[in-house]
RNA sequence: GCGGUGGUAGCUCAGCUGGAUAGAGCAACGGUUUUCUAAACCGUCGGUCCCGGGUUCGAGUCCCGGCCACCGCGCCA
């Protein structure tokens, strides 16, 4: 069927310096909603174009917004769509092929000098930076992960949120915000009672000194064996828990001590996944910040006492008219529904913040809509300016067998062994593949790419469902994994070594003509795509978006570099390729930079 | 019992909030190297999208009812 092209007014030449859209769909929206006035539309204002990106084989972005508008008026969408294509601005003809197809998508393909005229606008990373920084310009948001209890070995199920924590954490960055990381560490609770009782009788201060968590789990085990339910000991150990609470200084002094090295450990393990938060501001922050959650929710009548405790019911909601929200023991003690309360109010009034993100497992699901059907109330009530809140979730990490990860004898996997074990396993695979490169750079190598993988293995799936854990997979070489990503990197670099120019070097893009070859013109259709991944990965909260828009990248590239050989003598060919290089590049390694992996030169 | 999440190729998973002929990797089979990193690329094979209804121009995607797995549901976090 015919399909009307709109074609360049005769003459018209491609402006060396327009404006150019960071997200080329933001201009087709915007050209189709004025087209629908212009062409006449009955009701222009009600026709939303429905912007996507295409399947290559139809074109770059299509516009479905016209099926549901005819339908609704009972028109030939056809007929609807090919008025609109006849009223766009002829401009946009210079930068696209435009074409009605099937029941009236419209097609728009964008033009070779149209992809040059991106690709030469967004050419770093300021670059890139500004055009995505609309999103969340001015804003603040505060992003809660990683959260390990102090005094004990972060584990492997501490592995989640801190990938998938930092990587969103980037990502609003990166979109515009202000962005608070906080720890929120738990460093309160009744188990305290139990490790002071250990530590007092038990300490081995050259073990302290040596590697401090391992102690103080010895020091809190030893405690917790001797302090059996119903025994005098358990009341020494609840006194020690009480002198805590109530400031006896010796307690407090210990508990910094516990805090402080702990933190210290813990950002061992940071520093591996390039992690450094802002605050840590843990549970204990909050002691004094509860009795005000308690007064307001009574006050303005959303808590009542039930059982002897104080509650929190929803009557709106099918399940939690009936499950309460517990936000204090009968006892009078707080609980972290409590703590959790004045967090959200401390991070909404002292951050101000727009936005709180909290990254914490799927089993928590309940806790937090809870919590954030209670703020939204609570703020509300008090007049209080109320944050977008929002609960990221992620699944369990499992074993192949689909249990939980464990290692052989049964424990729990520690971070840090396991961090050791990737960048062994990388170690040994490099070894193999490259072995006349210096130990040390080996070894650097096995770092990026060791780690890379266990953060990308986290990164590259959809955060809600569980995933299987599997050395062969994070490390193989093909498929959508770290090393696979850092290897279309490393042979980007490559290629500026033997041509002797530095990547995105002006000289050397100064010839660049329009991608001609069909794998030229195919990595260049994919790498204008790129703010639709970053926006897709932000608005969800799922890295795994650009995680997967970057393995096809990778995967355009390696087609394109196998087809087109880019240090040719042409100058121009060799120019454009080259400048289709310094963008794949500059796209993976700030892509991959957002994820939080460290790229390399070579490997 | 109520609820959450998942169920897509032999395996591990995507599928851009309802769009065009459902895609990758692994595994299996075949091909490409006087080549900028073959740690790559290309192709073939492979589907009851858990099942049954419904909504509509159009459903893997939304609604209803089932089945299976994991998880949560009053003083742990």
């Amino acid at each position: 069927m015919a399909t009307p092209r709109l074609r360049a007014p005769a003459g018209f030449r491609f402006p060396a310096r327009m404006h150019v859209s960071f997200n080329l769909g933001d201009d087709l929206d915007a050209a189709v909603r004025s087209a629908a006035g212009l062409a006449g539309l009955a009701d222009p204002a009600a026709l939303i174009p429905e912007i996507r990106t295409a399947d290559p084989r139809h074109g770059d972005f299509q516009a479905n917004g016209v099926l549901g508008y005819a339908k609704a008026r009972r028109l030939n969408p056809r007929a609807v769509a090919e008025q609109l294509v006849a009223a766009l601005d002829p401009a946009l003809a210079a930068q696209y092929e435009v074409g009605v197809a099937g029941p009236g998508f419209i097609n728009f393909r964008l033009r070779p000098a149209a992809l040059l005229g991106w690709l030469r606008a967004f050419d770093s990373a300021e670059h890139l930076r500004a055009g995505a920084a609309t999103a969340h310009a001015g804003q603040t948001w505060v992003v809660d992960y990683s959260s390990p209890n102090t005094a004990k070995q972060m584990h492997v199920g501490h592995l989640r949120s801190a990938v998938i924590g930092e990587a969103i954490c980037r990502l609003l960055e990166f979109m515009g915000a202000r962005v608070v990381r906080d720890n929120h560490l738990g460093d309160w609770g009744t188990q305290f009672g139990k490790l002071i009782y250990g530590y007092k009788r038990w300490l081995n201060p050259a073990a302290l000194q040596a590697d401090p968590i391992e102690e103080l789990e010895r020091l809190y085990k030893l405690g917790h064996e001797a302090t059996p339910d119903g025994s005098p000991e358990l009341d020494e150990a609840r006194q020690e828990l009480v002198k805590l609470q109530n400031g006896d200084p010796e307690n407090v002094a210990l508990w910094q001590t516990f805090s402080s090295v702990s933190q210290a450990a813990f950002q061992q393990i940071y520093d591996r996944l390039g992690i450094r938060f802002d605050h840590h501001l843990g549970e204990s922050f909050y002691n004094d910040k509860v009795d005000r959650v308690y007064r307001e929710l009574e006050e303005t009548g959303l808590a009542q006492v039930s059982e002897g405790a104080l509650v929190v019911f929803h009557p709106e909601h099918p399940r939690f008219k009936s499950q309460p929200f517990l936000i204090r023991k009968a006892d009078g003690a707080s609980n972290y529904a409590s703590t959790d309360l004045a967090t959200a109010l401390y991070r909404a009034q002292h951050f101000k913040a727009d936005g709180i993100v909290v990254v914490t497992d799927f089993r928590q699901a309940d806790h937090f809509e809870q919590l954030f059907l209670t703020v939204r109330k609570w703020f509300a009530a008090k007049g209080y300016p109320v944050p977008e809140l929002h609960h990221v979730t992620f699944g369990a990490v499992t074993g192949e067998d689909g249990k939980a990860l464990k290692t052989r004898s049964g424990d729990v996997i520690r971070l840090k062994a396991l961090l050791d074990e990737a960048e062994e396993r990388a170690f040994a695979i490099v070894s193999e593949k490259n072995p006349d490169l210096p130990e040390a750079e080996r070894r650097a190598i096995a770092r990026a790419v060791g780690v890379g993988a266990v953060q990308y293995a986290d990164l590259s799936q959809n955060r809600s469902s569980n995933y299987v854990f599997s050395w062969d997979k994070m490390l193989a070489l093909d498929g959508n994994t770290a090393p696979y990503l850092l290897y279309a990197v490393a042979r980007i670099h490559s290629i500026f070594r033997r041509g002797g120019v530095a990547p995105g070097d002006p000289g050397s893009e100064a010839e660049a003509t329009p991608p001609e070859t069909a794998a030229e013109l195919s990595l260049a259709r994919k790498l204008v795509k790129f703010p639709d991944a970053i926006r897709l990965a932000g608005e969800t909260l799922r890295p795994h978006y650009l995680g997967l828009y970057l393995f096809e990248l990778a995967g355009e590239y390696s087609a394109f570099n196998n087809a087109d050989k880019v240090l040719v003598d042409d100058p121009p060919v060799r120019a454009r390729r080259l400048l289709l290089c310094a963008r794949t590049l500059l796209l993976l390694e700030t892509g991959l930079g957002l994820l939080g992996l460290r790229t390399l030169k070579r490997m």
